[in-house]
DNA sequence: TGTACATCAGTGAACGCGCGTTCACTGATGTAC
DNA sequence: TGTACATCAGTGAACGCGCGTTCACTGATGTAC
């Protein structure tokens, strides 16, 4: 029973991983448009990509198993943005601040898979898909910690924990980026006054009063 | 059908109100229990109070009716709480400073009734419950902007602009409290510095570099 | 004080729906000979 | 070059479940007389 218009040649023989990609592509869609993981379901998943629900068998263990794929794809395309940014730029401070933006613009660009980074209900049970381990080691955040050591190794912040601001930099980023996306029609201050605020009140400053 | 081993005295006359008191605080025990307001379900509630479903319409009109009062009554207590710590203190150093530890001392122990008020796909779809333009204007947000407002009168921060100031402060804050809440193994410096550095540096500082 | 009765606080069965998952299957396609 | 056939890519029907909502109802309880 396909109840959608769409219709879908076969794959030809050799290529059936590619419906693989097309499952994940549709599941971002249902995600995209309900604004909730719980939308992604087999049966709307197939009716999407126009196959029939188990067909679906054939490229997923289960229907946890495409969100689990989704939160991975996500956690590397942001890892892969910041990096990006990151080399994009020499100077430490330009360095620092594009990698926030960077940061901010995938969270804007991707509102959906960016929350379901950080919460999944659907898949809390049990396994973490993207470990605590994984994100202290990993590109993304460390990104943003050498970013900030960077700053004080050319004398541009009087900070001596790179570690400790990166956490505060970071809360804030994700606090803005989670904000912006569910309340955009707040009396937001310019964005880049905001960011600008953030970044150098955060990570270049000296310790507390 | 009653298929839970809880038995429940029906109410007396005149007291049938009282069960819609009952059903919220099913539906938030059942929100916390899971971490997701998709298992508010008109039956799950109703086989956790200990009736049958339908006599949830006497109290609701239909099941999101159910989690549009709990994001009300969470705002409020939200509010409360805020204005609570305000008024604890006096100094304005420590009554900003008390006003952030009770926005994420509500946030530490209500992390499921927090989310909601910011991002709630079940609602999402029309109504918002809680507007921009009270969230703008309540005791809530007002809290932060007058306890900037007042270290500024009391000549203790440079700032010039307290709404400004306030939109960093509450982004920083909505960030630790989401992440706190999400990511509980990520190696969190002591929750007091990081307070300390987020509440001092971007209520207190001048204007950036 | 006794009793009829209106009202209140719920109940129970039923409806149609979408879901995850299973199972046996089908038909096109590439390949071995 | 032709053809049999193994394999691949997917189908279609069916299962049992929980869901929101509707409907007609029931039985206890307070009250008017």
């Amino acid at each position: 029973v396909n109840s959608s218009s769409i219709t879908r040649e076969r794959n030809r023989r050799g290529e059936g991983a590619k419906l693989g990609d097309e499952i994940l592509a549709a599941a971002v869609g249902l995600l995209d448009e309900t604004g909730s993981e719980e939308s992604i379901t087999l049966r709307a998943v197939a009716r999407r990509v126009g196959i029939s629900a188990p067909s679906i068998y054939a490229h997923f263990p289960d229907a946890e198993a495409i969100v689990r794929e989704i939160v991975r794809n996500t956690f590397a395309d942001l890892t892969v943005a910041l990096v990006a940014a990151r080399d994009a730029e020499s100077e430490p401070l330009r360095r620092l601040r594009a990698g926030c933006q960077a940061y901010l613009d995938f969270a804007a660009a991707e509102p959906n898979r960016y929350r379901i980074l950080f919460h999944c209900p659907m898949l809390d049970a049990g396994t973490e898909v993207v470990s605590v381990a994984d994100l202290v080691g990993s590109n993304a955040f460390g990104t943003l910690v050498d970013g900030i050591a960077d700053c004080i190794a050319a004398g541009l912040s009087p900070s001596t924990d790179p570690f400790f601001d990166a956490v505060a930099l970071w809360t804030a980023l994700h606090g803005y980026a989670s904000l912006q996306a569910d309340s955009p029609n707040f009396p937001w201050p310019p964005h880049s006054a905001l960011l600008d605020a953030l970044t150098s009140r955060l990570a270049l400053v000296p310790k507390p009063v």
